[in-house]
RNA sequence: GGGCUCGUAGAUCAGUGGUAGAUCGCUUCCUUCGCAAGGAAGAGGCCCCGGGUUCAAAUCCCGGCGAGUCCA
């Protein structure tokens, strides 16, 4: 780390009389202006001194904080940006949620691939981070949902010009050092209790000198100077024990915690009562919190103290607690009593909007990606909102936060907590039952419910630990949970997932021009002529590629086109089209030859399916957001000619009203002819036009990106398409069905499939119909009607055996007497079922009953014994059927088996009297 | 995406290879002025679907469909 040091010897360090220090207490070296500091003055080592004592002039609500903050970079020539949604995973595949402002320009903008939006700017980025979610509440600081106010200036070395969509340098250490001051300074804040800590910064392949910024003991803000990418080779170890070299980008990365800012200026005890007053007040009042004078006092001391309250940081909640108890010489459990329902309510004031961030960005709860940590954090808060005793509706608070942030899906967002929350307490109805009739059986016994128990009772069923001890202990079980219980369920889940290893290039292929796309020039042509400037010899077939085409490769789910190229020898057929780095590779069956002139045919039937179907693809997906609401986003889909299927974010099953409503919003769209436009802009010009939702099916590289207006739905999309709706013909869903939780996938068919489609469905209904002998419409009637009679003749037959068995019964068998004990043995070729039915009806007359039958081509035995008798039917039908080779038992009273050869059936019942002596004589 | 659990009467669930069950609910009757409750009788099952093993599968095996849950 000491390489780094010279990183942190600024010029305006040097200039504003800053010294040098090292805190005796951790050990960090820190930056200030006060030569008499001696700590850090970061917890643990210093307290807050800001608690009823702001260090700002005045007092900023978070709205007012992010404005002045905002507008300050504004006045310093920063372009103010609108920030990203909460769900990362919508612009790259390595995260799921946004947890940074640096996030939203990761990786394209900070690689420079793409430009950013401006340079330098400003944000204010919502953010959510699950990994401190221990900390919400407790430690007064922390919150799972914060913003993240930022400035941003993207740099490249001046060697490197042209390399990258940006260039030279905006500004570096210095000014960022000084923006800093001069926001402070703006505030009113002592720049004296201003302390820089050199923290360098690692993360994600990058790394770079950073300062923390501390103003009376709270961070208020992280400047990192990311400069150096992970090299083997690099000069610099860091940290992680990786080593790290320069890069020819290097990014300003600053982070401003709104709320921490906002909390600053107020001075409250925690910094949820500075971002939230109302929600925190509502909910204090409804669990019915109040405090006296005395009380107040404590809390207020108490929250001085709370820095300390850090899970990561002090090795255990108890000790903490004990010592904040302690130094304010009060009873702990006394101080436990008092903050715990505070601290719960905080908790749920923060979680409320991390679900309303969630819900309101497009997040549907699943069990899988984003959407599993929104069920997580809509559950934990459930409990936390049971556990103190409020009694308002969870969406009602949910939709406090999220008026608040001036969403305008608010009845969408309340639609999937409530659905979500009634799943929940669901789970929690099942788990109840599970627990009670766990806890019944281990109540007597004296032994705790076996950990195994309880680790199923969570990993497979979702209960808590909690809830189990709960509700066991009051049946009077005994329960006790490991404290490594969730490393146990941690065990139960370690499997390494194999890396799949990228495909390595082509260096001749590298060499090549990108071919020149002409299925994006007029997406009707079908022929065209081009130059062969190589071919791949490949294991099965040839890969051509040519100076431009026609042919659209695999990509955005629409598969290949297929067809052939015509060079003056030959015709080879093209069989797949796939494209890499921008060159188009023509899998074809013959060698047309490097340098010939080629005439290319697209298969235009299929070309024209496969464009009617992805047109159509943008239209169900319009429809489908008309009918059940923005929250519909694409998850997936395939492009096919007989029919396509479309996954999208829906929270619950699609009803088959609603299907018939996206089908009719669908085929009114087809029925309009609306012109099918397709433009090139600047990505940033369409970002601001149409927002994210452009990227429904992932988002493409480069400066320019492609959009396919289709009505009033816009997509960033590289399909190609029809030219107006009406050429779609029509759309019929076919199915839909539930892909994982919280996606549904629509099948449909467009155009001449649609009718090929509708006309199976018929044929199968025509199929059913002329077996009933009724007309289409009368099948279902029908259907239920024949299913009834089924069902009841099925009855009737059961009653008749029975009846018939009685009769038989009645009149008598080949009986004889064996010792006094009356016994029939008869062959009588019927199903098991008439056997058994016979076999009671002579137990019930006292009578032991054998009973031999040759049905369906194996023999079968039934042996019934009266109560009083003392045989064994079960050993009795296993010898009987070892004589027809099979195998057979039961309980003493009543036994079957059978075997295989039915020749032998006679004879074995001809030595049923026999054996039965000897079994009765045994 | 991976792991685990579960699909049996209207509901909740027993049933681990040998005659499909319990509780609640439902219907009828009795008791009651009426209700709650009680008593008696009864109806209600393609044991999720399809294969396989077996003399015999609700039960064991494989596949599918559906539900739940944990982890990344």
């Amino acid at each position: 780390m000491s390489e780094l040091e010279s990183e942190y010897r600024l010029e305006y360090f040097e200039e504003n009389d800053f010294v040098r220090k090292e805190c005796p207490s951790c050990g960090a070296h820190f930056w200030t202006r006060d030569h008499d500091r001696e700590t850090c003055g970061e917890p643990p080592c210093a307290d807050y001194s800001f608690i009823d004592n702001p260090g700002f002039d005045e007092a900023y609500t978070m709205e007012e904080m992010r404005e002045a903050f905002l507008s300050f970079f504004e006045d310093n020539d920063h372009a103010r940006i609108d920030p990203y949604p909460v769900a990362a995973n919508r612009w790259r595949d390595d995260v799921l949620l946004t947890q940074a402002s640096i996030y939203d320009f990761q990786p394209l903008v900070t690689s420079g691939e793409t430009p950013p939006p401006a340079n330098p700017l400003c944000i204010s980025q919502p953010c959510i981070r699950m990994q401190d979610i221990d900390n919400v509440g407790r430690t007064g600081r922390h919150t799972m949902a914060f913003e993240m106010m930022a400035h941003h200036a993207f740099n490249a070395r001046e060697e490197a010009e042209g390399e990258y969509a940006y260039e030279g340098e905006v500004y570096w250490k210095n000014d960022t050092v000084r923006y800093c001051d001069e926001l402070f300074e703006s505030m009113g804040a002592n720049l004296d209790e201003i302390v820089y800590i050199e923290d360098p910064w690692v993360g994600g392949g990058n790394a770079g000198p950073a300062i923390e910024v501390i103003y009376k003991g709270a961070e208020l803000a992280t400047l990192v100077f990311m400069s150096m990418k992970q090299d083997p080779e690099g000069e610099y170890e860091l940290k992680d024990g990786n080593r790290y070299s320069p890069m020819d980008t290097y990014i300003v990365d600053t982070g401003y915690g709104l709320e921490r800012w906002t909390w600053m200026s107020q001075g409250t005890p925690t910094v949820y009562e500075a971002v939230y007053p109302d929600m925190i007040a509502f909910l204090k009042e409804n669990a019915g919190i109040e405090h006296s004078e005395d009380e107040e006092q404590l809390i207020h001391r108490a929250a001085k103290l709370a820095g300390h309250m850090d899970i990561d940081e002090a090795d255990d909640m108890d000790v903490a607690r004990d010592n904040i108890a302690d130094k304010l010489d009060v009873n702990v459990s006394e101080l436990t009593a008092l903050t715990r329902p505070l601290e719960d309510i905080y908790a749920i004031a923060d979680h409320c909007r991390a679900l309303a961030y969630m819900f309101g960005d497009g997040i549907v709860p699943s069990n899988v990606g984003t959407g599993y940590l929104a069920r997580m954090v809509l559950r934990r808060t459930k409990r936390l909102v049971d556990n103190v005793g409020i009694d308002a509706p969870l969406d009602e608070l949910v939709d406090m936060q999220a008026k608040r942030l001036d969403y305008h899906n608010r009845d969408t967002i309340r639609d999937i907590v409530r659905t979500e929350e009634a799943k929940y307490r669901k789970t929690l109805e099942r788990g109840s039952r599970r627990i009670e009739q766990l806890a019944d059986e281990h109540a007597g016994t004296g032994d705790p419910i076996p950990t195994d128990e309880l680790l199923e009772l969570y990993d497979s069923h979702g209960i808590q630990p909690d809830m189990v001890k709960e509700i066991a202990e009051e049946r009077g079980a005994t329960v006790d949970v490991p404290d490594d219980f969730y490393s146990l369920v941690a065990a139960r889940h370690d499997s390494e997932q194999a890396f799949q290893d990228q495909d390595e290039t082509d260096d001749r292929l590298r060499e090549l021009p990108d071919t020149e796309k002409l299925y994006y020039e007029d997406q009707q042509r079908t022929e065209f002529e081009a130059v062969v400037l190589d071919v791949f010899e490949r294991e099965e077939g040839y890969d051509v590629v040519l100076d431009q085409t026609m042919f659209y490769p695999e990509g955005g789910g629409q598969p290949a086109d297929r067809g052939s190229l015509t060079s003056e020898d030959l015709t080879a057929e093209v069989s797949d089209v796939q494209i890499r780095d921008g060159i188009v590779l023509h899998r074809t069956d013959r060698d047309p030859g490097k340098g010939e002139f080629v005439r290319g045919q697209v298969d235009v039937t299929r070309r024209r399916r496969l464009m009617r179907h992805h047109t159509a693809t943008h239209v169900v997906g319009y429809a489908a957001r008309q009918v059940l609401g923005d929250h519909i986003r694409q998850a997936g889909a395939q492009k096919g000619t007989t029919s396509s299927r479309f996954d999208i974010t829906h929270y619950e099953r699609i009803t088959r009203e609603q299907v018939k409503e996206i089908e009719h919003v669908a085929n009114e769209i087809v029925m309009d002819n609306h012109p099918v436009k397709q433009e090139w802009p600047h990505r940033h010009e369409a970002e601001e036009k149409h927002g994210f939702d452009l990227y429904q099916g992932g988002i493409p590289p480069g400066t320019n990106i492609r959009l396919i207006h289709v009505a009033d739905d816009v997509q960033a999309c590289g399909g190609t398409h029809v030219k107006r709706t009406g050429d779609i013909g029509c759309i019929k869903i076919l199915n839909t069905e539930p892909v994982q939780d919280g996606i549904e996938r629509i099948v449909f068919a467009a155009g001449d499939a649609a009718i090929d489609a509708t006309q199976r469905s018929e044929d199968a209904l025509y199929d059913a119909a002329d077996v009933l002998d009724v007309t289409p419409q009368e099948v279902p009637d029908t259907a239920e009607r024949f299913f009834t009679e089924w069902k009841e003749r099925g009855k009737t037959i059961d009653r008749l055996k029975s009846e018939l068995a009685e009769a038989r019964a009645a009149a008598g068998g080949d009986e004889i007497d064996i010792d006094g004990t009356p016994v029939v043995v008869q062959r009588l070729d019927g199903d098991t079922d008439e056997l058994r039915k016979m076999a009671n009806a002579f137990v019930d007359e006292g009578k032991v009953a054998v009973l031999g039958s040759a049905n369906g081509g194996s023999a079968t035995f039934v042996v019934g014994v009266p109560d009083d008798v003392d045989v064994n039917a079960g050993e009795l039908v296993g010898q009987l059927a070892q004589k027809v080779g099979g195998g057979g038992g039961g309980p003493a009273d009543f036994a079957q088996g059978g075997g295989p050869d039915v020749d032998e059936l006679d004879d074995a019942l001809d030595d049923a009297p026999e054996l039965l002596k000897s079994v009765l004589n045994a």
